[in-house]
DNA sequence: ATGAAAGCGCTAACAT
DNA sequence: ATGTTAGCGCTTTCAT
């Protein structure tokens, strides 16, 4: 909320004349008004108190049977809801999983659906929130998300890339997808990406291409140092030598990465291949060579990582490492809902799944000369 | 919260020896500690009054400096963030728009996506909910998800394919994409669903098909209903005739397009061309064609509508009938935020965009014969 | 079986 | 400039 709209104080002042207010007779029937229907409506619509329809809502015991009746009528007449927040203050548990992002993107959206594949059945529901917002707190969102939703309104979080280290003794159970530092800290889910990265060269090295380029992902998540570090053992082992100058961080972002993907290929010596750290920056590298006039694949090989549906979708269809985002999202919740019913440590438990390589279009061997 | 795990009222129960007890001096630097930071906490540590505390971190006008900067002091090292549920209960407004959807599935996590573009630089945050969770309430879960969110938590929301029309005196401003209704009710964005089922179906007319079926999408939905007038039109316009049992519903989901994909296809006279109403179902129609050893397109052609990435991504690439989605999606949210910025009359606004055919490779005339 | 009252964390009048 | 108080909508003792 770094930079509010904030209505000074005026406020919406709708409620007036609304069935709290005096003119409006006891029992009245839902007369079209403005407003949610609080407890307090189908309180006094039901002639009874708040306690008692709390506890028909509720399901508790104590009520006779014509009250708990009349007073479901009169909820459903009223359309009466609790309101999730008012609920959430007061108890302790409300089967709501929040799944925070810094930003709706296709790698976090892929993760949301895998989730809410996964939440079915389970009785929880789904609360994503996006509290990246300005590009001022880039980081540290998630402390804040955490702070702002946990100990209220969540019972459990699945935080997708979090730009710091999660603090173990928060409010409630996380679980971190793509997590700030490796095997530490709170529970994580992510992928092999050390030994994708280097099915990604290897891909290129055994095509022929010497003079391979590497777009990195962002400098504060593990997953983008090991999948350097992939790129560079995989060069290594082939022999081969990286030039520093094609190194370079796009941050994961297309917008981040328009400038490195000029630097590499906006130059006589440029590389024949490149391979970036995500599919959204590889993607950004292809746009940027085809209006340099480069064709890929013929005169630039690009691979990605992820595997999102862009990547698929794109023209020419991306070459890159699978995630597999569907298991990883799903094994997140699992283990949130396990932390949030055994009362467990919130520790260590650290699950990396395995990635595989998907051929397509956007490879092949670099032209002769 | 049809089913819920519920723990029976045995609750977690930390906090015990947190900051508020009696153990813990005023003043004592951040011990590990689980529980929220509350202002309370601030406050005590800060030894001024919770009044103050809210007052500095609101920024209003009335405290001294140095007791200001103490209180910021604290809140940075004990890492106090308010509670966005409390706040709101409070508050008449949170900044917080909210996207109500069933499910997160590629139609809506599409418009996430271009509603979290779109909402960089409002000053709002985004928090999507999906309350459609369990099969019981598929009907009238955003009547629900409102009811929980509205008033509190939430500013105003934007409802992704609701399944009844959403009543207009909500307790905040409401925006449908692809409504229940037609114009008329609350707020509308979708997209020219007549002349876009025509495109579909002048295009398999025109590669030569003559019979042709129909999977059609949510009985409930405008665009469903639109969607099956504009393929009866194009074909009556052709001169073809429907065959009514060729006309069948999937629900704009794989799942429930799986008996009607098979009715269609498994029989002799089976159509040489299908027109799904979405693109989930049009590519379940694909999966099963293939299953029944049926190649795509050369024994039959299949055009969806969305153009969701997923579409691009397939094997073989399915045309579709694209749907402007993030247009609609910034659409959407500009609607919202004025309504909230106007207390103006939440009604009657209806943008309806513009549909286009992307040819790829699922169509193909009909082999001979 | 029912209701009165306290309190969850916070903000906003209203004292002081 | 600061604190006190009331109350947002709800659940939950605890009386009655």
């Amino acid at each position: 909320m770094s930079t509010p709209p904030d209505a000074p104080e005026g406020e919406r002042l709708n409620r007036a004349g609304g069935p709290g207010s005096p003119g409006s007779g006891a029992g009245e029937p839902a007369v079209v008004r403005p407003g949610r229907v609080t407890i307090t409506d189908v309180a006094r619509a039901a002639g009874v108190s708040v306690a008692t329809v709390s506890k028909v809502v509720n399901g508790r015991y104590g009520v006779a049977q014509a009250t708990a009746s009349r007073v479901l009528e009169v909820v459903d007449q009223l359309g009466y809801e609790s309101s999730l927040v008012a609920r959430s203050l007061r108890r302790r548990r409300t089967n709501v999983i929040g799944v925070l992002v810094a930003e709706f993107e296709p790698f976090s959206t892929e993760l949301l659906k895998a989730i809410s594949k996964a939440v079915e059945g389970t009785g929880y529901e789904l609360l994503a929130y996006s509290g990246g917002g300005d590009t001022s707190d880039r980081v540290g969102w998630e402390r804040r998300s955490l702070s702002r939703l946990g100990g209220t309104l969540i019972d459990g979080a699945v935080i997708v890339t979090p730009t710091v280290q999660v603090p173990m003794n928060e409010s409630v159970p996380v679980v971190a997808i793509d997590p700030h530092t490796g095997p530490t800290g709170p529970a994580t889910v992510d992928s092999d990406s050390l030994a994708g990265a280097r099915l990604a060269t290897e891909h290129l090295i055994k095509l022929g291409h010497t003079r391979i380029g590497h777009l990195g992902g962002r400098r504060d998540l593990e997953s983008a140092r090991l999948r350097e570090l992939g790129y560079r053992q995989a060069m290594s082992d082939a022999g081969l030598t990286v030039d520093p100058s094609l190194v370079l961080t796009g941050g994961y972002r297309p917008d981040l990465s328009d400038r490195p993907a000029h630097e590499l290929l906006d130059r006589p010596d440029r590389p024949t291949a490149v391979f970036a750290a995500n599919d959204l920056s590889a993607l950004h590298v292809v746009e940027v060579a085809q209006e340099l006039g480069l064709r890929v694949p013929e005169d630039l090989s690009v691979v990605g990582y992820d595997d999102v549906p862009e990547a698929a979708a794109a023209q020419p269809p991306l070459t890159t490492v699978a995630q597999p985002l569907h298991e990883m999202g799903a094994e997140a919740l699992r283990m949130v809902i396990a932390l949030i019913d055994s009362e467990a440590p919130r520790t260590g438990h650290h699950t990396r799944l395995p990635t595989r390589l998907v051929e397509r279009a956007s490879t092949a061997p670099p032209r002769a000369g």
